[in-house]
DNA sequence: TTAAGAATAGCACGTTTGTGCGATTGAGAT
DNA sequence: ATCTCAATCGCACAAACGTGCTATTCTTAA
C-alpha cells in the first residue's frame, strides 16, 4: 500500500547521462522539485535499456545526447520502440540544430540546454508532461519546413475525379479487371481511363503514375 | 539613388488584418521599430495579393488567421505560390492549435498572439527574420509529432542491398529488361530479385511492391 | 566443415499491360 | 445551337509481367 500512494503525484524521471558530477546535480535538482522523482540514473543507453526488462518504464526521459557507445539519437530510436508513451527530452550542450533536429524526428519530445538555470529544467520537463515540446525558434523553424517538404507541393495535373478514384486503385494494387469490377463498368472503359491518366501524368507505366501519384501527393 | 539607399537596413513588412484599429496600431508599431518598415497595410488577403502584381513583395507579411473573404490559412497558400521567400507570420488572438498549426503546414513561419506585448512582436518578427520560427511549445509538439508521423515507420523486410536496389528501381519505372542493363546483369537475375522482393513484401505485382515502398518507406 | 544465404542464371507459359485505332452518350459552356 | 469534355465501351496485338521449377558460385556464420 504504500509505495502505490504516490504514482499518480509524482512523475517518475530516469536521467541518461555519462558525466557523474552533472547527472548528480540534476538527479538533486530533479528529486527536490516537487511532482518529479528521478527513479534512476544511468551513464548509458545500454544500461537503461536493460534496466525496462524489468523496471515500470518512467514517464519522462532525459537523455544526453552526445553519450559513448548508443548515441543520443540511437537511444531516442530504441526507447520510443520499447515504451512509445515515455517522453524523452534531450540534454545537449551547444544547440547543434542538426543533430537536436535528428533527435526530434526519431521521437524526442524537445531539448533542454545542459547550462539552463534549474528552474529552466523543470519548466521544461513540466512543459513536456503537459503536453508542450521545449525547444528554441531556430529548431521550431527546422522542424516546420521539414514537414512542409513532406505536405505542401501537392501537385494537380488536371486529373478528374473518376481518374484519381482509379488511380487510387492503381496505387492499390488492383488490376484492370479488379478495378473494371469494383466500379461496375466495362475493362475497356478502365483502360481509357488509365491511359488518360498516364497521359496527364506524362507517364506510359503503372509504375510511373504509382510512383508520381505518392511523389506529388495525389492520393 | 536616394530611395534605394535604405533597402538594405529596412527589412520590408505588409499587414493583412480587418481590425481598423489594431490595423493602426500595429503599423505605428513596426515603423516605430528600427530595422522594419511596414510599405502597406490591407483589410484583405485579396487585397494583399493585388497589391503584389505590382509591387515588390515584403520580407514578412504579419497576416490575420480569422479574415473574412479569403481566411489566413488558405492565405498563407496563396502568398507562399506567389512569392516563396516572403515569410508569414499569424496573428491570432487565441492559441487555437489546430488553426495554427494548419497555417504552419500551408507555409506559415511561426505566430503571434494579438495580445502580445509591443516588445514581444517586435521579437517575433526579428526572430523570422533571423530563422527562427515562433510558436509555444503546444504547437511546436504537435509539429513534431506530425512530422514523426511522416518520418518514422520506417518498416525493415529483411530486404538485401541489391534488393533495396532493385527496388529502387522499380519505383523509378524500369521495366526488367532495363534494370538487367543498368546493372550489368542477366534479365532472368533481376527476375529471381523481384521475385524474392515480391515475397518478402509480401506482395505479388509491382504496383503493390512500388507502394508499400512507399508507405513504409522503404525508398 | 557444413549449413545458410545472397547473388547469379536459366526455361516455359499463362496473364496482364500498354497502345494503335476507333465509337456513343450526356452535361455544361459559348 | 454548337462545341467541348467526361465517361462510357470496343478490338487487336506485341511487349512485359508473374510464377512454376531448377541450378551454380561465393561468402559468412555456426
Amino acid at each position: 500500500m504504500p509505495s502505490e500512494m504516490n504514482i499518480n503525484i509524482c512523475a517518475s524521471v530516469w536521467l541518461v547521462e555519462d558525466n557523474q558530477h552533472y547527472r548528480q546535480t540534476m538527479v538533486d535538482l530533479i528529486n527536490q522539485s516537487q511532482g518529479l522523482d528521478c527513479k534512476y540514473a544511468f551513464d548509458s543507453c545500454e544500461a537503461a535499456i536493460e534496466q525496462m526488462r524489468t523496471a515500470e518504464p518512467p514517464e519522462i526521459i532525459l537523455l544526453d545526447i552526445g553519450l559513448k557507445g548508443m548515441n543520443g539519437v540511437e537511444g531516442v530510436k530504441r526507447f520510443k520502440e520499447i515504451t512509445p508513451a515515455t517522453h524523452v527530452v534531450m540534454l545537449t550542450i551547444h544547440e547543434d540544430s542538426n543533430l537536436v533536429f535528428e533527435a526530434l524526428c526519431a521521437g524526442a519530445s524537445g531539448y533542454l540546454l545542459k547550462d539552463s538555470s534549474p528552474e529552466r529544467v523543470i519548466e521544461s520537463v513540466k512543459e513536456v508532461l503537459a503536453g508542450g515540446a521545449p525547444m528554441n525558434a531556430q529548431i521550431a523553424r527546422k522542424v516546420v519546413e521539414s514537414f512542409r517538404q513532406f505536405n505542401l507541393p501537392k501537385g494537380d495535373y488536371g486529373l478528374t475525379e473518376r481518374e484519381k478514384e482509379i488511380l487510387g486503385h492503381l496505387v492499390g494494387g488492383l488490376s484492370k479487371k479488379q478495378i473494371a469490377e469494383k466500379l461496375f463498368i466495362s475493362f475497356h472503359t478502365v483502360n481509357t481511363h488509365i491511359r488518360n491518366i498516364y497521359e496527364k501524368l506524362q507517364v506510359n507505366t503503372r509504375s510511373g503514375a504509382i510512383s508520381k501519384a505518392f511523389k506529388e501527393r495525389l492520393v
